[in-house]
DNA sequence: GTTACGACCTGCGAGC
DNA sequence: TGCTCGCAGGTCGTAA
């Protein structure tokens, strides 16, 4: 599932590939593709240059030699690729940009919008201050200059919700995902349905700079694919998934204390935990 | 204002 | 073998 490190290790394959390029045409092919309020805007962005690739979060966004940028979340299973257009088309592809620009036959002219499950989504919107509409209500993330430790961290002591919850929330502090926050609630030993109000400054802390850890670890890595739902930009699986402590390792010994690690439902999804670890 | 929860969506795998 | 159903989960809207 595509989090901050995968998105990351995304737009790293991008900005290797598209920058400087020019787009030569824009089309989708699910109605769910494009945002609704970008309907019938996709092709503005046909003969603007990319000139970088940008990322919040979990959004990433192309910006453009215009006054406007192209917008791409993920969701569940979205990809990004960047192919050969002689490339066969895959049977989710939700959209296609074709690229000009210094090209040879061998370039990777198209980036494709690949996804099985239709959570993900494009749109074209204008920018203030660098940050498109759809993102400026998303919080800055860990590795951003202007994240703001000590506020986030008193933003969450203040929520009657549970810890979880709270660094799930994109607008406290944004990136992190299912499984990086059960990976960095194992790794502070604090239980995921804690409220934060009963949590002390330093254990906050401890949570926040856990996350920040284990997503810059899954970066290295090139993020965590289970199955077909996450690849880099040339299709390839990350494989920090190897590296994971309790996310989907319900019933397997917790590698710190031994005990099996429990799953529990949690809001529509799964939380999983040591139960001796993380009381 | 804050929090919880359902809806959206599709493919896979388990169970019958 | 084929069918049904539950599960996965990011975001948004709505209800409490």
């Amino acid at each position: 599932m595509p989090e901050l490190p995968e998105v990351e290790t995304v737009r790293r394959g991008l900005e290797q590939y598209v920058v400087g390029k020019k787009v030569v045409s824009a089309e989708s092919f699910h109605r769910r593709t494009i945002k609704p309020s970008s309907l019938g805007r996709l092709e503005m962005v046909t003969g603007s240059k990319i000139l970088a690739v940008k990322r919040r979060g979990k959004f990433l966004w192309f910006e453009l030699d215009r006054d406007f940028v192209l917008v791409a979340h993920l969701g569940m299973s979205g990809q990004l690729l960047v192919q050969q257009s002689n490339a066969f088309d895959q049977s989710h592809l939700r959209a296609r940009l074709r690229l000009g620009g210094k090209l040879n036959r061998t370039s990777k002219d198209e980036i494709r919008f690949i996804d099985q499950r239709t959570f993900g989504w494009l749109s074209v919107e204008e920018s203030s201050e660098g940050i498109p509409t759809s993102v400026r209500h998303i919080a800055f993330d860990p590795f951003e200059e202007n994240f703001d430790l000590k506020s986030v961290v008193n933003k969450i002591r203040q929520k009657r919700c549970s810890i979880k919850s709270a660094i799930l929330n994109q607008e406290v502090l944004s990136g992190i995902g299912n499984i990086y926050a059960d990976e960095a609630l194992w790794r502070s030993k604090i239980h995921p349905e804690i409220i934060c109000e009963d949590l002390s400054e330093v254990e906050v802390k401890k949570v926040i700079s856990s996350a920040k850890s284990v997503m810059k670890l899954a970066i290295k890595s090139g993020g965590t694919s289970f199955d077909e739902q996450y690849k880099n930009v040339n299709g390839e699986s990350g494989y920090f998934s190897r590296s994971l402590q309790v996310y989907g390792q319900q019933g397997q010994p917790c590698s710190r204390c031994g005990s099996a690690i429990h799953r529990i439902a949690f809001a529509n999804r799964s939380s999983h935990f040591c139960p001796r670890c993380q009381r």
